[in-house]
DNA sequence: TGTACATCAGTGAACGCGCGTTCACTGATGTAC
DNA sequence: TGTACATCAGTGAACGCGCGTTCACTGATGTAC
């Protein structure tokens, strides 16, 4: 119970919130490299000591915000991927993951960007990263067991160790799709985030864009090589 | 001529590419925001203000190192893609592009990793920038012009103002191929790269990971995509 | 309900370190006559 | 070919600034009896 929680704690919880936004809006300006803890502290009105009661170090606060990024990106997909049936939530969820990261271009850079030199993601950040790929295969589950899934073209034959290495992540996730379709679902998902990387980071300016129409073009194209089936 | 060359245009050139090469060796360990000049003098025996004979201020170095970095990228696409059909260049010529990625992690990620807090790229790397994907887009210019060019399947039809961008893009770039060509290409271009980033940033740890396979298989069905046949 | 003690938040000084850039300068190299 | 002058490379000191982390401490809040 809330009630039950002493001015101690509710003061700690602000203050790491606190701490935090504060944390983002350096992060929207001198990225995670730079991010500095004392002039997080001095913002805050703070002494750069204090804060050591909150994060035990600076990577110890990079790690919370790396996993509230994915969070708050896990939450905007799985909120935003609504419709009756799996095409439209996925190109309904292609779109809110582009929007959250066009809202967020430093957060998203932090979780899909360059890696931080000398900073190691803790195993902590791992099921909060899994979300969004989760929530895709999640789509092609569905439309598995529908057996709506019709991919618009074959492909390539899935070579033995590649076939080996999907049905092992079939049973991690505890899936049950063929690998192929499996296969294909990370592809898109590769897709997806290419393209978000390149029309954030500058690498479409001057050819398409603005991405608007470009990015739904995609998104369609990816559910139809998915074999996720307009609606009938 | 080089016998022309005087003694001091040599050392300055030589000067200049061991600049370049420590500020590489740095890159790797601390990346594009704490690489130093002070630390690069250093490493080479010099006093820091030394340097500003060399480039007039850290970005200028940093943006000298953007284009060695696409040239070497391209450089090393254009040398790879090899093989008597469009498709084969296609398929040796991401093989070498990712290659080139995993041997030069920290060089990939400058110039398709994380923008950098408070750098511009100048107009200067545009053009370094733009050779792998103009030599994506010469490939199916090949294929078109060879009349092989057979998408495996046909898509959603473009929206009108996706084709006239890349029908502006098309003239832009002195290509000759339908928007529709045009845009699988750009597609294939984001997917490459989206694939690449996510091997080398860590997305792909645990699920198809070592990713030889599965990027020989995404190559192909790339290929099969944007509508280079296989040798008949 | 009141008191004694334990827990915790925040302070301020200190350690040891780093940075980009400017400037007046010395001495070597290159060039024009 | 030799000399005078101009160009350039590199020095060393300085400016003004930043950082993460530790430590002994004060004073407020919470808890057990």
């Amino acid at each position: 119970m809330s009630a039950s929680r002493t001015a101690r704690d509710r003061a700690r919880a602000e203050l790491t919130r606190e701490i935090k936004d504060e944390a983002r809006r350096q992060l929207a300006e001198e990225g995670p490299v730079k991010l500095s803890l004392r002039s997080v502290a001095r913002e805050l009105g703070m002494v750069s000591s204090a804060l050591y009661r909150y994060f035990p170090s600076r990577d110890d606060l990079v790690t919370a915000l790396i996993i509230d990024a994915y969070n708050s990106l896990g939450d905007a997909a799985e909120k935003g991927a609504t419709g009756d049936d799996p095409r439209t939530r996925w190109l309904t969820g292609c779109a809110a993951i582009r929007e959250w990261a066009k809202e967020r271009p430093h957060e998203y850079a932090l979780i899909y960007g360059s890696p931080i030199p000398g900073y190691k993601a803790p195993q902590a950040t791992v099921a909060a990263a899994a979300r969004v790929p989760l929530l895709l295969i999640g789509l092609v589950q569905e439309a598995w067991e529908a057996g709506t899934l019709t991919p618009a073209f074959p492909g390539p034959p899935l070579t033995s160790g590649l076939q080996a290495q999907v049905m092992g992540l079939a049973e991690q996730v505890a899936v049950e799709v063929p690998p192929e379709a499996l296969t294909r679902a990370i592809v898109a998902w590769t897709q997806l985030f290419g393209m978000i990387s390149f029309e954030l980071f500058g690498q479409l300016v001057g050819s398409v864009d603005p991405t608007d129409e470009f990015f739904a073009h995609t998104s369609q194209q990816m559910a139809d090589f998915i074999g996720l089936p307009a609606r009938s």
